[in-house]
DNA sequence: TTGAAAGCGTTACCAG
DNA sequence: CTGGTAACGCTTTCAA
């Protein structure tokens, strides 16, 4: 391994390694380890020397052998199971958001779209892929979120299921989301509103943002006096448009909805609009959706804010900082709703 | 590090290491590696007991360790730098093909958003944190592009430069997709087309998109003998809404227009109702947009699909083989546009 | 404040 | 077909 020129990167191997460097500041190893590690103890002129030769040589550490020998990798990883994708805008936000708060404290992000059984999650941790993750799509009774408690592995949820303690998560309020809905629509006088639920098949998976939406909306509903009708359909434009039409015939004095997202109040507005009603001169319509969403539409919806971006960061940002310190108390965030009142709501006639 | 049972997991360690499968089965450890890498010239009956031993020890290689050892990260990364952050739909989907085609073929996804220079960006690669990367928001003279290639680092870019010379890409081709844009319009009778382009700090910018779809535009129109009348706001509804009632008042006589983006449409849709005109009966309306845009407006937009899953699922794809076989040809895709009419186009009055 | 040396868990080459 | 043994590039005691 010996070159013509020390203090000159190493041509042999192709890369420049924390030994070259050593060599070329007339350093040990260890010393230079410290100095990338932000370790103190380390003479002031010896840093700034190292880091010169660091600079000049344009060292980089190679980050398996770091992740080897430290015992961490350094990333963290999103799981978004893309098995029964209900793929709408929403939870593409997420991911860009996490990205950015995982590099804002200096971790990676992996975005995992394999559905993970119980081993393959655990191999995650095992196999020091990930020192931590992220978990979308949480039921009620996540299998996965009890085995990472139960093994003490670290990880957060975006969404929570019946039974959290010991485990940090990001979630809407869904209770307090309906109550604001409703009372934004009975404080305009509707008294009879349905909604259009997420689809069955997630409800009956139990994920969290099903059941927890409908016992929102149900919830609402008794403690304003006011009686429940709801359907359940598939994402899919057309199931939600058949779905308002039952609504609506179900209960001909209707005058108002609430839609779980931007894609159903549009199928919903053409079910309004084919029973000569127009939104929102005779029909109201509240949905859960962004900015970005509820702009498109003609009028632009009234909306509970769903602050998808926001849900993501503070994902990671907890998850990252549980990592820098294990000590750390847990935290379960519940985002308190925002009603914007944009076009599709107005007094009945 | 002697244990009571040698064939039991290693209680000391924590974890269970190539060594303690070698023990347990009585072979060497290159033996183990051999098999968990599919090498051949393994008897079937070692393999066989081998793998017995692996699954009931629960054994799952240390990935860092691995690839200290084999050099290589079996990651790929996918840069999107969120600075200038354009953030529509649209790039959002990218994300989650790009993670399914990288996974099919055993990698890890990465999601950067952090603005790299240069050195960052290099830094990548020399220390091993990446195989290759995922270039988007791609500028007609890219630099990154150009130093990865001269560098000979493998990568892909979602878009393309002026000079693709010994790189791959996957893009639309905006020549063709402006062509049948604007054949559809001018079948139906429409002589006056406007165009809202990408906004003009992104073409300012050099970026790809930006610069062919005006392109893309203006070619059409000429060889269709069409007067070109365009304006390039920013992407904020308002913005749009602005440029296109300047247009119509540039060109009383316009009866079509063409937008970039499905936001933009409904902003352009609100100016031309605001002339009493209604679309689609007295103004043609062509997007380009994803299915799941077009259709939350109403009417529903007739657009050049987007497709951005696929987008991303060939981008990775292409990264990962050229990884698995770097002798591998390059692939430059343009994808064809395709045209779905919906409820914004018909013939002019 | 610094250095030496022992790992960290694999892979890959070379013998046999 | 199998085993021994150097790497791979870094962190982390432990002494000095």
């Amino acid at each position: 391994m010996s070159r013509p020129f020390a203090d000159e990167p190493s041509f042999s191997s192709g890369s420049v390694t924390i030994h070259d460097v050593a060599q070329a500041a007339g350093v040990s190893v260890s010393t230079v380890s410290r100095i990338l590690n932000g370790k103190p103890d380390v003479a002031k002129a010896t840093r700034q020397r190292v880091q010169n030769v660091i600079e000049r040589l344009g060292y980089t550490p190679h980050v398996s052998a770091q992740s080897l020998a430290a015992r961490r990798s350094n990333q963290i990883s999103l799981l978004f199971p893309l098995e029964h994708a209900n793929l709408t805008q929403l939870e593409l936000d997420f991911f860009v958001s996490a990205a950015e708060a995982a590099e804002a404290a200096d971790y990676i992000l992996n975005l995992i779209t394999t559905p993970l059984d119980t081993t393959r999650l655990l191999n995650l941790y095992k196999s020091k892929q990930t020192d931590g993750v992220i978990l979308m799509q949480v039921q009620m009774d996540d299998a996965r979120a009890q085995i990472l408690r139960a093994q003490g592995y670290p990880f957060v949820m975006i969404g929570h299921g019946q039974d959290s303690d010991g485990m940090s998560f990001v979630d809407m309020d869904f209770e307090a989301t309906f109550a604001l809905a409703l009372q934004h629509l009975v404080d305009l006088g509707h008294r009879q509103v349905g909604f259009i639920a997420r689809p069955y098949t997630m409800r009956q998976r139990n994920l969290g943002s099903a059941v927890r939406t409908l016992k929102g909306y149900l919830d609402a509903c008794e403690r304003l006096s006011l009686t429940p009708h709801y359907r359940e359909p598939l994402l899919d434009p057309q199931e939600v448009y058949v779905a308002a039409r039952e609504l609506l015939r179900e209960e001909p004095s209707m005058t108002a909805i609430i839609a779980s997202n931007g894609a159903a109040s549009v199928a919903v507005m053409r079910a309004v609009q084919e029973t000569g009603r127009s939104v929102p001169a005779d029909f109201s319509l509240v949905a859960l959706a962004t900015a970005k969403i509820a702009n498109l539409t003609t009028p632009p919806l009234t909306a509970i804010h769903f602050p998808t971006d926001k849900m993501g960061y503070e994902a990671a940002r907890i998850l990252t900082s549980m990592l820098r310190d294990p000590a750390r108390p847990l935290e379960q965030i519940l985002i308190a709703p925002e009603l914007i009142v944009r076009g599709t709501t107005q007094s009945p006639r």
